[in-house]
DNA sequence: CCCATCCGTAAACATTTGGTTACAGGTGTA
DNA sequence: TACACCTGTAACCAAATGTTTACGGATGGG
């Protein structure tokens, strides 16, 4: 589906979601398909606390969702997968994606006065 | 160009290097042409001193380079400009990537320790 | 009952990051 | 000389980030 182009804050926001090592190893373990918290911790090797916050962030980010799912022997299992984001990064079109930032920058333009 | 794929470790620093408003602009900004440092400080609406500090992280990265040249009455001036960075993000791609991961982690072998 | 698995979260800590203010150097012009 | 512009860096601070250890609640099986 290649989702719509993102905001700038929604880009930032994915980009340092995928800024980081593990988050990386997380999204590319999933990419090869999707898989439950604890049993992901033990494949990547970190502590399920710190799993869960880099899955919260990547989620947050729109990268991957987690559904809670019930096995069949009744325990509650919150699987995680890749969403189908695709993303090109260019100079033009990170231009194109600032025109939307803003976050920092106390004040640059009008803001949301829509239309005129 | 379309410069050959990065690294794992280095396309984590280029996303780190993306993965700020401000430093997003700074690319939007020099993507619409060169710039040297003071100029662009006030066309953006930072202090040079954090602006120099973005900009070396995202020469760093490999985002802009900079070259130092002579204005015509004398005074050194730093350019900055846009390479023709091409990045292309989507979950298989990111898994290859991870492929060549070294930060985190406290070691993850070289030695193919298979097991799942 | 105790132990295993699964889920989540809060407290505490070290490090990194983003940011300011202040300084030091160079050039050219009034 | 003093002042404008350009460059860079060091000192210091507040806030965000990454991480660990510890705790909480559910379920099923010996």
């Amino acid at each position: 589906m290649t989702a719509a182009e993102p905001t700038g804050d929604e880009l930032v926001e994915m980009l340092a979601a995928l800024a980081n090592p593990l988050r990386l190893r997380i999204v590319a373990t999933l990419a090869g398909g999707r898989d439950y918290v604890s049993h992901l911790a033990r494949e990547i090797g970190v502590s399920r606390p710190l799993l869960h916050m880099h899955l919260r962030r990547l989620e947050a980010a729109g990268l991957i969702t987690g559904t809670l799912e019930l096995s069949e022997d009744g325990k509650a299992m919150k699987y995680y997968e890749v969403t189908g984001f695709d993303l090109h990064l260019t100079a033009p079109a990170l231009a194109e994606a600032a025109k939307t930032l803003t976050r920092p920058d106390p004040d640059r333009g009008p803001g949301p006065k829509e239309h005129s």
